[in-house]
DNA sequence: TATATACCCGACTAAAATAGTCAAGTTTTT
DNA sequence: AAAAACTTGACTATTTTAGTCGGGTATATA
């Protein structure tokens, strides 16, 4: 059970823009540079969250991203939400006719699960992307 | 980010033990039909749980699996755990020489993806296998 | 206005993980 | 003896992941 790398290339750069902007964009390469991520994987990232209304673009010379919201209010589950990157625990859904036919005991889990959904998406709804610069600072 | 079919299936065979044992082992067989899940792929499953002691098995005729704790007593951890299903939100561990350098803002997101970590498995260290059969009274 | 820098975007692919199957057993009860 | 049920390792098809590639377009600055 884990997080896909988009996901969390997509947090480590907007994590990235939030120590690293001053005000300007700031570039891809610049990101890549820092975090050691594939230039091209982050044209791909940013290109979804560009569509997401996460962040925006300034091209040519000297361009690159800015953050749309202030990191004090960008929630992380915005950011996995934006790669599509949902929290689903099973592939089980009450509606599906595949998974679950409804049989006896067959879905006495299916509570369970969504719990857990709910458990895990209800942290990504509670951290900004400040949070977690927090630390940082500390060692600084 | 979601949980393996392994998982789910542990979860919902010990489940499907813990609603029909009557103190008698139950067949693997029992569990692939009521539950709909591959007998072959079953036996895959309780190997790992015999061996990691969340089930007994009793041979021959009328054999089948026994839990070796009470519902009440075994965490869901515990069976994730049986199938190394251990939740790790990502790959890049702080004593990891591959992903984690320790370069500049490199890692600014570690906490973050271990305070995840802790919040999820708190999550399945607080649940028992009795939990999920609640739902299931209130239905009958 | 040339050109370098940086975003834009769809298509492609190698490698790994997943979800299972298969074959060939062993043990125990009736 | 025969049947039910556990035991085990090896194998495999499919899907997902984690990227790369190629060919764009826009724009600031010299």
């Amino acid at each position: 059970m884990k997080l896909n790398t988009k996901s969390r290339y997509a947090v480590m750069a907007l994590a990235d823009m939030a120590v690293f902007s001053c005000d300007n964009a700031v570039s891809l390469r610049d990101i890549s540079l820092r975090q050691g991520i594939s230039l091209l994987y982050l044209e791909q990232i940013f290109l979804k969250l560009k569509k997401n209304n996460i962040v925006k673009s300034v091209r040519g010379i000297n361009g690159g991203y800015i953050l749309v919201k202030s990191p004090k209010e960008l929630k992380i589950s915005d950011i996995l939400l934006a790669l599509d990157q949902k929290v689903k625990t099973i592939g089980c859904k009450k509606d599906s006719k595949k998974s679950c036919n409804g049989k006896s005991t067959k879905c006495i889990t299916h509570n369970f699960w969504d719990e857990l959904d709910i458990h895990i998406n209800s942290f990504f709804e509670s951290k900004k992307l400040i949070d977690l610069l927090k630390h940082r600072e500390a060692r600084l």
